[in-house]
DNA sequence: GGAGTCTGTTAATGATGATTAACATCCGAG
DNA sequence: CTCGGATGTTAATCATCATTAACAGACTCC
């Protein structure tokens, strides 16, 4: 029994997200989380060390997911093509955060609740991402001082997750267009 | 002993925000924030009926003056002034802001700790408040459709609420100025 | 100068919940 | 077959917490 093992984790990590997302991490019991996959408690423990491990594999992948798909689509060294970069860029988040409210919400908020060692690293993949939308603004607006860009980058992270919160008011294509549109239009005036 | 009494509660409310925005409401013991104004747990019931009920009066007390300000601020009927109602709107809000990260992430977080009842109440004051930026919206934008404005009202409200976030990356002034610019210019094309 | 209200304090009380123990199954490998 | 590992189950265990009880000082008003 080899393959089936593989679903579980994730199962567990996909229930567990929006649980989290839901209630947050200390509203979510372990027990809770079994039932949601259908097992029942303390059979996590067969897949993950404990309620913290689990918090922490999900923000460290998701932070990776983030950091992969940025350092991808930000390789630009050109002037000429910082415009597009930044628009792979932003499509690349709106997608994911559309694709994935929970973790976005999850990534947003639990960060406190996961042990200090794993918290730095995860940290610094975060810090990794935002390098690589200042990398690519720093072309845009060369005489905008790097803090002022990284502001505007969590500012615009900001306004891209706020997905969670106004899911359901419209279809996904036509917010995505209107999240990359505003966007957009933030990012053009630094 | 009338006048010192006045505090304690503002006092609580103060400490328990500060805590509810680090560690969420369910990583906050009543204990703590006894110890935050420097009493000692179980006190906090001459002043509180308990901690759903701090946290739905800090929320309560949070909505109402957001809807109340955006209600004063936004009173313009004159398609000539709602750029300046607007703008007005935009101050007001990146002004709560930065001078209550605390209320704003507690705000943003903890509104499914808040019993029904109470978080209806919220909620609506919530929904005006929306209504009023949507109202002054839509005299700028009227092609638009209400949907689409009030998507676009929550994305700015996540945008100009990644304060928190951001912290001490910029001077409050450098800040506010930088939400204003950036939130105007993705509010300008709809 | 005493009754009453306001605020606090320190011990229960009772739940809830994370984690671990002890005890089954199931299944593939040899 | 049968041994071992992977997965689960249920019954402890041990903390942490919200909430309530019982008791006490202080200050106001009469």
């Amino acid at each position: 029994m080899k393959t089936p093992t593989r679903n579980r984790r994730a199962e567990i990590l996909e229930a567990a997200a929006d649980l989290f997302a839901a209630r947050g991490f200390h509203g979510v019991s372990i027990e809770d989380i079994g039932t949601a996959v259908g097992v029942s408690g303390p059979a996590l423990y067969r897949h993950f060390n404990g309620k913290e491990a689990l918090l922490t594999e999900m923000l460290l992948d998701i932070s990776e997911r983030l950091h992969e798909q940025g350092a991808r689509l930000a390789t630009t060294a050109d002037p000429d093509t910082a415009e597009a970069a930044l628009d792979a860029l932003l499509s690349g988040h709106i997608e994911f955060a559309l694709t994935h409210p929970a973790l976005i919400r999850v990534h947003e908020r639990e960060l406190d609740n996961v042990p200090e060692q794993a918290r730095r690293a995860i940290r610094r993949l975060q810090r990794l991402y935002v390098e690589e939308w200042v990398t690519v603004l720093s072309e845009l607006h060369p005489a905008c001082p790097p803090a002022r860009l990284r502001a505007a980058t969590h500012a615009v992270f900001g306004l891209l997750n706020s997905t969670p919160r106004s899911a359901g008011e419209l279809a996904p294509e036509a917010m995505a267009g209107l999240l990359h549109t505003m966007a957009r239009a933030a990012l053009s005036r630094l």
